[in-house]
DNA sequence: CTAAACTTTCAGAAATTACTGAAACTTTAG
DNA sequence: CTAAAGTTTCAGTAATTTCTGAAAGTTTAG
């Protein structure tokens, strides 16, 4: 299995971005390859086509399988695994940003949570309080949106992009036309 | 300059969290202890609270300074610099989301784009440039929506946010109130 | 200009993270 | 059951990233 120079280029990149992403090199390697790959691709073929161990290439398959990037794909006549997308690229970025969320966001909310409960030791931790309050519903209000957007699906979110700078004034027509509403 | 246990706790978890938000963990550190500390800080000072060197410290904010998170603040009698925020909270979110995305978003959006200018080498890569030009185009949507947001501010956001689910209803009610309007 | 107060830089050390490859494990055909 | 085909694990090594502290640099008071 070689690649071509187009592929090839992508598959460097993305392991370059890899670390920036969440995950190491070979993850993204391996990731970008599964995906821009039509074929389903043997734990084998990927360790070939990027040179790197066979064990590192079962880690990275393990990996992209916990954030259900990449599935198994069983080939009838065949004994191996193969692997292949686990959706849409609409499905595998919306799969990023919700994991990334658990490692990046849920975990802070979560301590913000228990500091806003603690007994302040102090006039200061008052006011400290405050500020970690604020940062939590900050962080609330960007995840309640994520999430907004992920059910949106991709037509819609490019229905709503086009509306351009006029997001704020659907808004305020919002408030014009539903203003009995409760939702 | 001693810490609150309080302090102590929300300035340790934001340094662990740190290498996940594009940083290492004494910049995280930093910025967590000039946030929460409402008087300004020198640099010898934040290099005590948290027990690292004087150089490192210096690092750190010649950082967090690139990343617009601090700014100096001088003090009339005072020979030394001393540190606070950039801004609000909102502000500073902006500015991580803003840096990330220039590293994170920006470099494949650019590389993208020049492959799917690169004359395919076969059949195959016609296919690959399609997908290319997918994820190309994903890209761009999200960014666009995060900078929407970005302008919005926070308070309009949290508006928006109440309506929960009824985002894509608001969408649909848009389509029938504004038919002529073009943007 | 000089000295004191303060900051930055950077080479090397320490800590962390990623990768290899051999051994252990699992599955299935016969 | 056994052997073959395949996968996973993990201890040790390699690569990368972060941190220290001493030396070089900068600024200002006098």
């Amino acid at each position: 299995m070689n690649m071509s120079p187009l592929v090839t280029s992508a598959v460097m990149h993305f392991g370059e971005m890899g670390n920036r992403w969440g995950f190491n090199r070979t993850v993204g390697q391996i990731l970008a390859l599964i995906v821009l790959h039509e074929e389903p691709l043997s734990a084998q073929e990927i360790a070939d086509a990027l040179s790197i161990s066979r064990g590192n290439t079962s880690m990275g398959l393990k990996e992209l399988q916990s954030w259900q990037l990449i599935k198994q794909h069983h080939v009838p006549g065949e004994r191996k695994e193969f692997f292949v997308p686990a959706g849409t690229i609409w499905v595998l970025a919306n799969r990023v940003f919700e994991e990334r969320r658990k490692r990046e966001i849920d975990p802070t909310m979560s301590l913000l949570r228990d500091l806003m409960m603690d007994t302040p030791s102090g006039e200061k931790d008052i006011a400290v309080q405050a500020r970690l309050n604020e940062i939590h519903d900050l962080l609330e209000s960007v995840t309640a949106w994520s999430q907004e957007l992920q059910n949106l699906g991709p037509e819609k979110l490019d229905t709503l992009m086009k509306l351009g700078a006029g997001v704020g004034r659907i808004l305020e027509l919002k408030d014009k036309l539903l203003p009995a509403k409760s939702n």
